[in-house]
This record gives structure tokens, C-alpha cells and sequence, in this order.
DNA sequence: TTTTAGTTTAGAATACTTCCAGTTATAAAT
DNA sequence: ATTTATAACTGGAAGTATTCTAAACTAAAA
């Protein structure tokens, strides 16, 4: 799991300027293994920093996830849902709720051959399950 | 493929009522094969039925949906494309255009664990490939 | 036919995200 | 330390995609 100092590191190496704004997002999204929405974020570092903007977290996401240092998971519902673990693994998604949980288990290897590829050139892949969770379950009842 | 009469007469039969907006739309659906967006779909239906309303397309597509009669696609950038073809399959999707094509390939199989679940009642997976796609590529030279 | 319950329509409402203009702060140069 | 140039921040407006609503309409059953 990459830290978040390395985290920053990265930002700097490259250019972009550190605030305190980027810092606090940046901790509490890898403080955070709940899979949280930008709004999600923006409530947790508002507490620290109340006048922090929700513009401030999507801008900073949209940073992070360019220098890969985010997963941006564009799943269920029209909320997308950020993963500071950048490695690659499986998701399970609750079609009820839009929980996301993150499978321990190797990703399997999927090659395309080159008529697979249809010219594409790849840049990766995901493995998305569905399902419903324990907590939804239970409210079926 | 399951073809428009046998989506038609599965929504009667689950007593849905048949009308021209609906069977206008599912044909319209079948005939693409470019995983259409809603309004893509709406756009097409009104040169023949130039009253419709794009509000019946999502009504109808979320029927379908429900019966399992088309595949919804959340993959990128915020708008939704629709698959008639049900069957699992694996998509490749260009993170430039938003482009989806179908890959021709047997679904690898993969099990979860009991561990590995955590509880979920699972539904099923999406395997979607991530690349840049032959026009992209030729647009970034 | 007549009935009735489901369907369609247009536009309003909502929800998420991006954009914008003005202000502020960072980091480099002095 | 101070200055300076530029990047980043803020709050609100704007932009999209989708869902909701209420009135009018219509398919299918009686």
C-alpha cells in the first residue's frame, strides 16, 4: 500500500504545488477503506477545514487519479466512488446499496489476442462482481 | 441473440402492455450493435416517431432492464449505454471517445470463495477491458 | 362499446460534476 | 525576508444525465 508522504511526493516530483487542502484529502482518503465519494471526503476534511470547497476534492481526485494515484470506480447509481489502493483487484459491488468491498484474491489473467484487441490498445482491465450484501439481505426480510 | 418478438412477447406475458413507442424502441435497440446511450436511442426512434418522448426511452430501457431484456452499461463518464445482447460478455471501452465494442471471447470463469464473499449473495461479474481505441489513435498523432 | 389500469408526454425537479471569476497561497527568485 | 509569478482555492453558477410528476391518452379486458 503506497503512503500517503509518497503520495505527495509524487504530486511535488511532478510539479504541483502542496496546499493543506491536498494533504487533508489526501489523508482521509487513505484513511478511509469504505470506497468514499468525492462528498463522502469533503465531509470528513470539512470537520478539520470547514471552508474547504467540495470543487477543492473533485479537482484534487481528478489530480490524483491522473498520476495514478487514485481509482476512479464509475459503478452503480451516478456516484463514483474513489480507492487509494492503486493495485490491481477485484470489486464487489451491492446492487442494493452501492457498498463496495475489495476482493483479497489474485486477479486472474485475461489476455486478448490481437483480433480480440480489435486495434485497441489496452491500458488494463477490471473484475466487477454483483451482489447483494449482508446488511441488504437482512432488510429483505 | 433473442430477437425483438421474443423480448415482446415476454413483456406480455409478464403483463406489460404492447405499444408503439415500446416495440419502436426494442427494435431500435436490437439494430444497433454501437451500445447506444439513451438518447442515441431516442434520437433514432423520433426520426419515425417524431413525438416520442425521451422520458419513455428510459422508461422502457428500465423495464427491459428488469426483465433482464438488455444489459446496462456504467462504464465511463457518466452516461449509460444500453446492450441488447444479455449473454455474458466481455467489453472493451476507450477511455477517450467512450467507445464500448463487444470481445469476442469466452467468459473466463471465476469462483469467490465463501471468505472471499463476505457475505454477499452474488449476482454475477463484468469483466470490461480499458484501452484507446483505433480512432483515438490515430487522432493523438 | 365501456372501463380501467397502465403508459405517454413535456417539463420540472434532482443529483452529480464541472466550470468560472475573483481571491489567496505556494514556492521560486531576489 | 520580500517580492513575484503562477497555481490553487472558493462559492456559486452552469451543465448533464436521469428521474419525477400530473394530466392526457390508449391497450386490452370485460
Amino acid at each position: 500500500m503506497v503512503t500517503v508522504e509518497e503520495r505527495i511526493k509524487e504530486l511535488k516530483k511532478r510539479g504541483f504545488k502542496m496546499t493543506p487542502q491536498r494533504r487533508a484529502i489526501i489523508e482521509a482518503l487513505h484513511n478511509d477503506h469504505t470506497h468514499p465519494t468525492a462528498e463522502d471526503l469533503y465531509n470528513k476534511v470539512k470537520r478539520m477545514m470547514p471552508d474547504i470547497s467540495l470543487a477543492t476534492v473533485y479537482n484534487t481526485l481528478e489530480l490524483l487519479e491522473k498520476i495514478g494515484g487514485v481509482l476512479k470506480l464509475e459503478v452503480i447509481g451516478g456516484k463514483a466512488h474513489y480507492d487509494p489502493f492503486t493495485e490491481p483487484h477485484i470489486h464487489l459491488v451491492c446492487t442494493m446499496c452501492g457498498k463496495i468491498v475489495d476482493v483479497e484474491k489474485p486477479v486472474p489473467r485475461i489476455e486478448l489476442s490481437e483480433e480480440e484487441k480489435q486495434g485497441f490498445r489496452l491500458q488494463g482491465y477490471n473484475i466487477v462482481f454483483y451482489g447483494i450484501c449482508p446488511d441488504c439481505q437482512r432488510k429483505l426480510n
